[in-house]
DNA sequence: TTTATACTTTTGACTAATCAAAAGTAGGAG
DNA sequence: CTCCTACTTTTGATTAGTCAAAAGTATAAA
């Protein structure tokens, strides 16, 4: 039985290694998940048994094929609901997460199509992130983090990687939003920051903040 | 912890009896839920714990003032919910009731509230069944039940209190749709059935199908 | 008053998911 | 080669919900 908590754990794996290249640790899929290490492992039996994960005890765990596909399609419900919340009912983009979390466990695929219809089978959510077609595949735009942009470039954000209510209000207050034009104006090496000028405004972001957005050229 | 399966036990009693006047016994609770009465008493008792119904053992159960309360929200989201379904999606409002059935234990109170907003506070759901208020108040209207309606009367169909996909999709084809205009021609009592003439179609329904539709004068 | 019947409650067992804490393992430092 | 550290796995307990079947109760009929 798909439970949500299984799908769960299918989306962080899946989240954690998006090409499925390399195995991840127990710990670091429990953290994700905030769960202790062992229920993490215990959870990586079950899905090895239904065939979802490969697992080489002590080194790591990866999806199958098929845990690949169903947690591309949670993933794919995730992010059109996302998007649905924000376009159709018009909620703010930094709490809209929190609602498909949810969601995106309890809606049916003739659901998730009518809206896919109704938004015009859009590409990607509204922070950026791809939304993969009912057939599995991911669209993907080369992007680059912020955080590695050269200091005088005319960029356009492209993507958000924190998903926080709290990190995705303050990005909005200072015109941070998918698709606003941005200039660096400085890279200090040594206060580790980069101050950006926004349309309507000028902000000072510290590296690890700016490695969470992603930037395309204008 | 309110968990869907508490909701689902709330809202049934609810549904049992609106107007919270009698006790339900639990073997009518455990029909209604499809669950062995042995696990409808266990339940009872977690909810009589809880301060959500009053129990008197081997009589019956009835939901406390808080019970209620929650039950009717409960049902305000399935309703609103099904309404969005078919306003706004465009769905079947022979399927809507599964959908909601899932999404009403989940659908946060903004999200309920940004689709009422959209919906302009509708009143009655897809099957003509009332909306509570979010304060909890139900406008109720005065039907009458199809079965026990008399020949020659000019009717309206008004609510559906079977929600089954086949059976919806069975009077849509009959052209019994909430509002449909319709007359009784004969009531046949030694064969039980009534005779109809709707819009688009003359169909004889046995009378405990007739039980499941309400109408009002028109 | 006794018995039959229909219902309710209790009991014991099971599944899914979790945590805390004990036991085990991989791999590097000495 | 031994030991330390950091991690993973195992173990045992807990919670929520379920069912099947045994035991108990209310009520009406004989």
């Amino acid at each position: 039985m798909i439970t949500s908590t299984v799908e769960n754990y299918l989306k962080a794996l899946f989240l954690l290694d998006q090409d499925g290249e390399k195995e991840i640790s127990t710990g670091e899929l429990a953290k994700s998940l905030t769960v202790t290490p062992g229920s993490a492992t215990s959870m990586i039996k079950t899905l090895a048994e239904a065939g979802l994960v490969e697992h080489r005890p002590h080194y790591g765990v990866r999806l199958t094929n098929r845990g690949r596909t169903l947690a591309v399609h949670v993933v794919r419900r995730h992010r059109i609901v996302e998007l649905f919340l924000v376009e159709i009912l018009g909620m703010d983009w930094s709490k809209v997460h929190e609602e498909a979390e949810q969601l995106e466990h309890v809606v049916s695929d003739e659901v998730i199509e009518r809206m896919d219809v109704l938004l015009k089978r859009p590409a990607f959510d509204p922070h950026g992130d791809p939304i993969p077609g009912a057939d599995g595949t991911l669209p993907n735009r080369s992007h680059c983090s912020l955080s590695k942009s050269n200091v005088g470039q005319q960029l356009s954000v492209a993507r958000m990687n924190d998903q926080d209510t709290d990190f995705l209000q303050f990005a909005e207050k200072h015109g941070l939003m998918i698709g606003a034009k941005i200039t660096i104006i400085e890279h200090n090496k040594l206060a580790d920051s980069l101050t950006i000028k926004t349309s309507n405004d000028t902000v000072v972001l510290g590296l690890s903040a700016a490695a969470n957005i992603e930037v395309c050229d204008a």
